[in-house]
DNA sequence: CCCGGTTGATAAGTTCTCTTATCAGAAGTG
DNA sequence: CACTTCTGATAAGAGAACTTATCAACCGGG
């Protein structure tokens, strides 16, 4: 799969010099030489990594972090740098930079940063519209967002204690909600009949703020 | 409102000198002298903020970084160390450090540090109850779903063109689900009758993978 | 061995959500 | 000015989701 890469580079020679070492490596470049020309690449084209330099005449690199993010929530973003002190550093990942690389580098290795970053950038959660489905119909129901807010609050509990937990009377009804928890991957219970969170649920359970009782 | 902190600082003097400068700025302090010991004290007790030495006997600050996450996934935590290099506070942050502080540093200035660090760990994204209930409603319906993907891939839609591209025949099965992500607030329309996501609406359409037509 | 508690399935009825058709006003175009 | 398109509300019916009661097996404790 070809990596399309955005590289926002003022020095003529190494804006030159990288685009030809990235295409060798198998990337798509679109070069810049000002991050105010990326932004407007970045309006135009979807790129997977934006590669930027920090010091670069108008606005920074890190300056333009935040406008790309608005555009591309997904793009990767490294910055690259050749006065490059812990201060810059750690502002820059802390302004949503993926990486940070010191000139003068290694092309070879800027690649497979590259790449790592890439793959590293997938979304945390991206459901398939099945999935979706499933998910945003189960957690429809105060009841089931009830059972999952428990789940994170104790970890691992048994049925009844968690019918209870959950405020429930019936617990007929209340199997009937959980088996489809369990039916839509959010909750698993395990050969002692422990019930608790997967992973899908317990990353959907961030969004739920917890309950304000107990 | 005070917040809480779980110190771990090898070096008994500074430790306890960090502990009395942070008490006298209003925080609660824990004193740990290990990465080792301030997870057994994450097990026990919520945190708002880990102050972690880099360098420890045994685990490493950044080392405990994933295993707090995990403990206490709303936590804050700051990284600090006497032997600051590039390298070091990029991997810190790229592990999931919020900041990263080179000793000696000002102890006042340390706890402007960490309150600003509680500010922004807010989670992107928790919703009450109530709303809630709206949102994983609203997002149950595949229709309304398809709304969201197609206003996430176009910005700004108007009523008939939004209907067309959702592959509605039926303008007013459509406007009826218009409505209800209205009412949900995660799509708004502005004075020209254009319709766009608000910033939950931005913020939940992440979670759906992106329609493979068109 | 009996009783109480736990865990679980399912059919039928109730409640809620969605679809559909009807109706209507506003705006643009020829 | 008339026609077409756009935008929108709503009532009634259809369909889906949820509740409820019935039934049952298993396990632990006395």
């Amino acid at each position: 799969m070809t990596l399309s890469i955005l590289l926002a580079e003022d020095d003529i020679e190494l804006n030159s010099a990288i685009e030809e070492a990235l295409q060798c490596e198998g990337f798509t470049v679109t070069c810049c030489h000002s991050a105010e020309q990326a932004l407007d690449e970045a309006e135009q084209q979807k790129f997977d990594i934006a590669l930027l330099d920090l010091v670069m005449p108008g606005m920074t690199g890190v300056d333009a972090i935040a406008a790309l993010r608005r555009l591309q929530p997904g793009i990767g973003i490294v910055i690259t740098t050749a006065f490059a002190t812990v201060d810059t550093a750690v502002d820059a990942m802390k302004r949503g930079a993926d990486d940070f690389v010191t000139k003068p580098f290694n092309l070879t290795t800027l690649a497979t940063t590259l790449r790592r970053v890439q793959a590293q950038r997938q979304p945390a959660l991206t459901l398939p519209e099945e999935e979706a489905n499933k998910v945003f119909s189960a957690l429809s129901n105060p009841m089931r967002r009830a059972v999952l807010q428990q789940l994170a609050l104790h970890k691992k509990l048994r049925f009844m204690d968690l019918c209870r937990l959950a405020g429930v009377d019936n617990h007929t009804q209340f199997n009937f909600h959980l088996r489809q928890l369990k039916q839509s991957g959010l909750v698993e219970q395990n050969a002692n009949k422990i019930y608790f969170l997967t992973t899908h649920g317990q990353q959907m359970v961030q969004f739920i703020a917890a309950s304000s009782d107990e």
